[in-house]
DNA sequence: GACAGACTGGAAATCGCTTTCCGGGAGGGG
DNA sequence: CCCCTCCCGGAAAGCGATTTCCAGTCTGTC
C-alpha cells in the first residue's frame, strides 16, 4: 500500500507538505514543490487512506441511508434522491436495509455513529411502539451529541429535521375526490396496525368519510406490502370503492379482482397511495396521491446537513391523481 | 465523544484491557475486569470509533456496491440480495449509483479502495469501450494489489470473480420458444449499441433465429430504459413478436402499444428478459427470461468474501417464462 | 539599509484503537 | 523446594493521515 509517506520520500518534502498538496488546505505550497509531489502520486499511484482521514480530521465523508427495503420503489426512490445530492457534494454512501425490523434500525444507527458518518437520514415510518422509539431516540441523541446530523422521512417523532408526508391530508383530499365521484360504500386496505404511515392514512381516509356524513368504511388489516394487498381484497364485501393505504398494496389487490374476474374499475373502483413511477404503467392506471420521493429525500438530506441549529419540519402534501382505476358511481 | 481511553480510566485498567474485552480478541480477560470494562463501557455509552479501528487493524468491515440505478428494480434486487449476504456477515454496505456514467464507477471504485473496503461488488453490465474498461481495470488491480476483493455481476471482461447471466442463451431459448410459437417476422428493441448486456442479449436471439432458417429481424436501437422502449416501439414495422432486452424496455413498448391501440398479444407479441418481481402484476402479463436476481447479487458477494485464489466464472442460466404478452401466430 | 510582517516548508504531536512485547504471579513437575 | 511454563495485565509502538507551532526567506516600507 502506497501512503502518503512514500509520495512525500520520493517527492523529497516533507509529510506536510504532500499532505497539503494533495488534500485541500488553506495553505500554500510553491509551484514546483506542488508539481513534484503531484507527480509522485501519481507515479505511485497513490490512494489517500480515508479511515485515516476520517480519524485525524474527526469528520468523515460519509452519510447513512437507512431504509426498510430497498426493493420497495417507495425507498428505492427516496434513497436516489437523497444520494444524488451526496454526490453532489462529494459525499459517500451507507445504506442499511432494515427489513422493517426496528432492532435493525438502531443498530444501524448505532454502527453508522461508530462510523462517525456526517449524516444519517431515516427514511421509513416509525412504528408504534413507545419503547423501541425510546431506544431509537437514545442512539440518536448519542449520535447527536458527538455532533451528527440526523433526518427523517415520515412521521415527525423524534425531534429531528423531518421531512413530513401529510399523510391524513393526503388521504382525506383522495376520500373527498373519490366521495365526489358518487361512491358511498369504502373499503381500506389498511396495512399493519402499528404502523404509523398506514394508520395515519387510514384515519385520515376515514374522517373525511365522516365529516361528509358518509357511512363508516369497512377497514381491513394486513400486510403493508403486495401480498397484504392481495390478500385484504378478499374481504372487502360489497365496498364499490377500495382505497389501499399504498400503491404496492393496491397492485396486490388490482391482481386479486383479476384472478377473481372482478372489474376494475367497472365492478370496484380502487386507489392506492405514492404514485410510484414504476407502477406507471400499470393497467388498468392506479389513482393515487403522488408524493415527490426523490425530491423528499433529497430535501431530507439537505436539511441534514444544512446546519440549521433548531429542527425544522417540513410538511409535503401529496397531490391526488384520478386515473382509470376508479370511476364514477351511480 | 466517548474514547476507550475514558472506558479504561473510569474501568481503572489499563487501555489494552479495555480493547481486549470490548473488541473481540484472541487474548483472555479475567473475569472481574471484564465485568468492571463492562459496566464502564455501558455506563458511559461507549462507541467504538470505527475509523480508527479499520485504521489500526488495517481492514474495514465494509463492502462496497456499485449499481447504475438504485430506481431500476433489476439493480435493486441485485443489491438487495447480497446485502443479504452483507448483514449476515455483519458487514456494513456502501451504495453507489453511477447513473450509467463509467467515469463515475471507477471514482466509486477509487473510493471504496481508499475506504478500505473488505470487497467491491461490480452489479451492472460493462459497456464495449477499451480504453474506459483499461482505467477501470487498472482501478481494480490498484485495489486487489492492496488486498481487496472484487466480484461482478455481468460480463466476464474484468479478471475477477464473476456472476455472469447467460445472456445469448437465454435470449437463444427465447427466440426457440417464441419461433416455436409460429412467428416469423421478429424486431429486437435492442437498447444502446455499446452495452454489452444487450449486445449479448440482441446477438443470441438474432443467431438463434438465423440458425433456425428464419429471416433476419428488424433490430432497432435506443435507450436502455423505459422510455427506450417506449420509442423504439413505433418502428417495429410488420413484425409479429418484439423482444425487447429488458423488461423495463418491454413496459414501455407494452405502453406505446397500447396508446396506438395495438393489440398485445393480438396484434403483436412482446417479450422481455429478467422476470422483473415489481412486474410481475403488469397487464398483459410479461413474456421473460427469469434470471434468480438476489440470489446472483447474494453469490456475487459471496464469492468475492470467499478468498479463493484464483478467480470463478459462475454462469446463470435463465429460464424462458411464456405469459400473456405472446400468442401462437399463424 | 534595516525591520516588521507575510509566506512557505518541516518537525512533531495528535486522532482512537490494536497488538507486540515484557514482566510478574500462579501452578505443576522434578 | 526450586525451576520452568503458562496466563494475564500493562506499557508503548505503530496504523496513515492532519495540523499546530516554529524557523527561515522574502517582500515592502520608512
Amino acid at each position: 500500500m502506497i501512503t502518503l509517506e512514500d509520495v512525500a520520500r520520493q517527492a523529497g518534502v516533507s509529510l506536510a507538505t504532500a499532505s497539503r498538496v494533495l488534500n485541500g488546505s488553506t495553505r500554500q505550497v510553491g509551484a514546483s514543490l506542488r508539481a513534484r509531489v503531484e507527480r509522485a502520486a501519481a507515479e505511485l499511484g497513490y490512494r489517500p487512506n480515508l479511515a485515516a482521514q476520517t480519524l485525524a480530521r474527526g469528520a468523515s465523508n460519509i452519510i447513512g441511508i437507512v431504509v426498510h427495503d430497498l426493493t420497495d420503489p417507495y425507498f428505492a426512490a427516496l434513497a436516489d434522491g437523497a444520494m444524488r445530492v451526496a454526490a453532489d457534494q462529494g459525499l459517500l454512501v451507507m445504506v442499511g436495509a432494515t427489513h422493517r425490523d426496528p432492532e435493525q434500525e438502531i443498530a444501524y444507527v448505532a454502527s453508522l455513529n461508530a462510523q462517525r458518518v456526517r449524516a444519517v437520514l431515516l427514511a421509513g415510518s416509525r412504528v408504534d411502539d413507545p419503547h423501541v422509539t425510546g431506544r431509537l431516540r437514545e442512539e440518536l441523541a448519542r449520535y447527536r451529541a458527538s455532533g451528527g446530523r440526523v433526518a427523517c422521512v415520515g412521521q415527525d417523532l423524534l425531534d429531528v429535521d423531518t421531512v413530513a408526508p401529510a399523510n391524513r391530508q393526503g388521504a382525506a383530499d383522495l376520500a373527498r375526490s373519490l366521495a365526489g365521484l358518487g361512491h358511498t360504500r369504502f373499503a381500506v386496505l389498511a396495512g399493519p396496525a402499528g404502523l404509523l404511515t398506514a394508520a395515519d392514512r387510514c384515519a385520515g381516509f376515514v374522517d373525511a368519510l365522516a365529516s361528509l356524513g358518509l357511512p363508516e368504511p369497512l377497514v381491513v388489516h394486513g400486510a403493508f406490502d403486495r401480498e397484504g394487498g392481495y390478500a385484504a381484497a378478499r374481504q372487502t364485501g360489497e365496498a364499490t370503492c377500495v382505497f389501499a393505504v399504498n400503491d404496492v398494496m393496491a397492485v396486490g389487490a388490482l391482481a386479486s379482482y383479476r384472478e377473481r374476474g372482478i372489474g376494475v374499475p367497472a365492478d370496484v373502483s380502487v386507489a392506492g397511495f405514492d404514485d410510484i413511477t414504476t407502477l406507471r404503467d400499470h393497467v388498468p392506471a392506479l389513482t393515487t396521491v403522488r408524493l415527490p420521493l426523490a425530491d423528499m429525500g433529497a430535501k431530507a438530506l439537505t436539511m441534514a446537513l444544512g446546519g440549521e441549529e433548531e429542527t425544522r419540519v417540513e410538511r409535503v402534501v401529496g397531490e391526488v391523481v384520478l386515473r382509470e382505476s376508479v370511476r364514477r358511481h351511480g
